[in-house]
RNA sequence: GGCGCGGUACCCAAGUGGUAAGGGAGAGGUCUGCAAAACCUUUAUGCGUCGGUUCGAUUCCGACCCGCGCCUCCA
């Protein structure tokens, strides 16, 4: 039993194979790095980080490439409006979606920059041309000529058999062949950036882009390729059409896409007034935990819904495998073992597995750790839970932890850096009341916190219960949450 | 218009030709000095509507209604 995965050229589910035993080579269409990301762009990319997650988990060794597109048309004109370089301009929003990755806990696969590539992408235009597939026209541009590629329209299911060749269609600015005909190249413009190279002076096109680097840090066929619904037509069609008629060789064997979502039933819109980035919600207050969370709990090819009503639940399930797991770790059980305890916890890692198995069915796996907590809890409760039972259960925990991420407990410093981002940004008044409470219970240094707990302690052996309960007011208002449990006192902050 | 996806309890959401996972919320209860956490009970004879196939359909087929995506660079 291996994994299945839906594969959008076949439009089936599929075996997953490498074409290299036990190495997955794979690559994700990335950010363009002209704004900041927001939380549909990530859906995308925490699908993706799924993926890897679990090939890795899987026993695959995972070779995961993805660009950053820092040349566009879009980041080209604002680069020229701010009378800054493409460079410049760029790099505040690069390092910005990488910080937001690593918030997310996206782990980075190897970058690789469209800047960095221009030569190639002319090298590989001017093979291109010499093959009679692609061509210049007058204002120094180059096309790829779709009449050449018989295959054209197999990702997307589109057919383009009817289109008549060599009608000359006028499209504005630029004399195209047939109006399919895409850009390769596209030639300089006045007061913008532009690249001398082999065949002339312009700018790469956005298809090239990830045609050239995918195979060269890939190879010309590799194993799966992984973008947004969107980027179906035409991006990753034109991709296949570039990179196949070049070498004549299949170009990804998987096509994987991750299913837009939705913003509270609509889909996200700067004029709708739900477009939100990642940053957005944690100025709100929302931990990236829940965030990650409620973008993992439906399956990545389902459309999801994302409210905020979800990503408050989302944040009450996360405390919950948490609170479990403190449970788990910090108790004092009897020695010995419980058979069903045992099995539980393998149970439980075979449930997973056949999950993500299964096309990736998060929402799946993330009901069999469910599942698993209620049991515990429940042996946790009557205390049949024995010493030997817990490193099994531990040991489940972790293996749902290696894809989901989600158990660390390291939201606040990293919900300070974005409150510090914030300030050094000017957005003082995007802060969230909301996020100021959360992030004071960050500032009681622990030795003071156990301090007070000490002395908690103390009054309650004397049964002075309102000294206890005065200080477990002060220690609840600076936003520690204290747990009484039999023979202890549990704290967390919130 | 062409191609494709989906409509499951108060909310989010999985799933199956044989009688509905999981999470959240609400209500009641157990435990507890109180609180928290945890646990228990409870909330869809029902899975958009109407037909059909079948011993049996939420699951297959058809029609319709509604939502969503792609169809010139938006993940």
């Amino acid at each position: 039993m291996g994994l299945r995965l839906y594969n959008t050229m076949s439009s089936r589910m599929e075996e997953f194979a490498p074409l290299v035993d036990r190495e997955v080579r794979m690559y994700a269409c990335g950010p363009t790095v002209y704004d900041y990301g927001h939380i549909g762009n990530f859906r995308t990319f925490i699908a993706v980080d799924i993926l890897r997650r679990y090939l890795k988990q899987s026993g695959y060794a995972v070779k995961h490439v993805m660009n950053i597109t820092d040349v566009d048309d879009k980041i080209i004109r604002n680069a020229a409006r701010d009378g800054v370089t493409v460079q410049q301009y760029t790099a505040k929003y690069e390092k910005a979606f990488l910080e937001d990755a690593a918030m997310i806990g996206i782990e980075q696969p190897t970058l690789v920059r469209a800047t960095e590539h221009i030569r190639q992408m002319a090298e590989f235009v001017a093979k291109l041309e010499k093959k009679g597939i692609a061509y210049r026209t007058d204002d120094g541009s180059y096309y790829f000529r779709i009449a050449k590629f018989p295959q054209y329209g197999k990702l997307s299911k589109k057919d383009f058999s009817g289109m008549v060749d060599g009608a000359r269609v006028d499209v504005d600015e630029y004399e195209k062949d047939s109006a399919r005909d895409f850009a390769l190249w596209k030639s300089p413009k006045p007061g913008e950036a532009s690249w001398e190279t082999v065949i002339g002076r312009g700018r790469p096109g956005w298809h090239l882009e990830c045609s050239v680097m995918s195979m060269q840090e890939l190879g010309e066929s590799f194993d799966l390729h992984a973008g947004g619904e969107d980027l179906v037509f035409p991006h990753h069609e034109n991709e296949i059409a570039q990179s196949e008629s070049l070498t004549g060789k299949p170009f990804a064997h998987f096509w994987f896409h991750a299913r837009f979502l939705l913003v509270e039933g609509e889909k996200m819109s700067k004029s709708l007034g739900n477009f939100f980035t990642l940053r957005d919600l944690v100025l709100k207050g929302h931990k990236p935990s829940s965030i990650r969370y409620l973008l993992t709990s439906v399956p990545y090819r389902n459309q999801l819904n994302f409210t905020f009503d979800g990503l408050r639940q989302a944040a009450v399930s996360v405390e919950r495998l948490r609170n479990f797991r403190s449970r788990l770790e910090t108790g004092k059980f009897a020695d010995g073992s419980n058979d069903e305890m045992q099995a539980l916890g393998k149970e439980t890692e075979e449930r997973m597995r056949a999950a993500l198995d299964d096309d990736l069915n998060t929402a799946q796996a993330q009901a069999a750790i469910f599942e698993m907590v209620r049991r515990a809890n429940i042996a946790l409760d009557s205390g049949q839970l024995r010493s030997n039972d817990g490193p099994g259960l531990v040991s489940a925990l972790n293996s749902f932890d290696e894809i989901f991420a989600v158990l660390k407990d390291d939201d606040l410093p990293k919900m300070r850096h974005v409150l510090d981002w914030a300030k050094a940004d000017g957005r003082e008044e995007q802060v969230s009341p909301e996020l100021r409470d959360l992030l004071r219970s960050g500032q009681l240094p622990d030795a003071e916190i156990e301090r007070k707990i000490s002395d908690m302690k103390a009054a309650r052996a004397a049964r002075n219960f309102q000294l206890s309960d005065s200080i477990r007011g002060e220690l609840t208002a600076a936003g520690i949450l204290v747990e009484i449990t039999k023979n202890d006192i549990r704290w967390r902050r919130k």
